[in-house]
DNA sequence: ACACCTTCGTTCGAATTTGAACAACAGGAG
DNA sequence: CTCCTGTTGTTCAAATTCGAACGAAGGTGT
């Protein structure tokens, strides 16, 4: 056979699911971060940050872990979590069985930072995404975009 | 009624689909950025730019409204394409009938970099998203997510 | 104990992104 | 025509992001 073959392109159809995904994502993003940065000063990165090391045990993380949760590079972890330190959010903790281990770990002054900054944040994915869709295209939404996660990080990490 | 009602949580369903459309953007972009540079030496970015002007009448849009589609702001554009127009893929042209105006215009050269991308590009969003999902859970994200994204548009300019 | 390969988190420089400020112009009301 | 308001694209400084390189340590096999 030919290399030379064309390639499968998209049909309508795939090209509309595709740029619905890419544009919906962008404008999403785009809000959620103005409406966070104005309401409480937050990127979208460092809520997530809070809100992942709110659901650890002990509201702490290792840094790789939570890198790899909030779907970043490790310099780009590094980089917010100084400045969630230097606004006294988050602080640094050695890891006891590993000398090159830190956790970040979520401070008082961060969960209350966390449970102020949520209502409003919730309010907006709900408003912008979760009440505008049906219970069966949520369904539909989860277990699909679930599905094409789970296979990213299958071959990101071999 | 108190304005210090709970605010509406969402429920698992809910974060399923939410995550899940978080968690598969991040995955996603950062896998095709990586197989965009690596292959075609553009970011996810510039590439889009090259799609944009090659759908559009004449290969050439207006600085504002190819902004738009894009979902970026006015000097994020600007700078793309200025680095475009160093690689020689892209040219800028002056409005006739508005001198403000400035048209971004593809090049031949920008054409066939575009017909050399393209084919990778589309095979990796085929493995990683289109083809992972049925006939079903495609149409529903197209129709969903088009929704979301309607709405979006509508008070973002207002 | 030794060599070897992997993992951890940080640092560094370069690239990119953003919003605000800006100057120039368009379009309409009066 | 003239003022007024909104648009257009760029510039600017600041913030953020990434990948590569790094030093330090873990873990394994011999």
């Amino acid at each position: 056979m030919s290399t030379l073959n064309e390639p499968r392109w998209l049909d309508q159809d795939e090209m509309a699911a595709w740029r619905g995904f890419v544009v919906a994502s962008n404008l999403l993003n785009r809000r959620l971060e103005r409406q966070l940065k104005e309401d409480s000063g937050l990127s979208h990165q460092q809520y997530e940050i809070l809100v992942h090391l709110s659901a650890a045990p002990a509201g702490s993380l290792r840094m790789t872990e939570l890198a790899d949760k909030l779907v970043t590079s490790k310099s780009g972890l590094t980089y917010q979590v100084t400045q969630l330190e230097r606004m006294g959010l988050v602080g640094r903790r050695s890891c006891p069985s590993d000398v090159r281990g830190v956790f970040a770990e979520l401070t008082d002054q961060g969960r209350e930072a966390l449970r102020q900054a949520a209502p409003g944040h919730v309010a907006l994915v709900r408003e912008l995404l979760i009440d505008v869709l049906t219970r069966e295209q949520l369904a539909v939404l989860a277990e699909g975009l679930g599905e094409v996660s789970a296979r990213l990080r299958l071959d990101d990490a071999p």
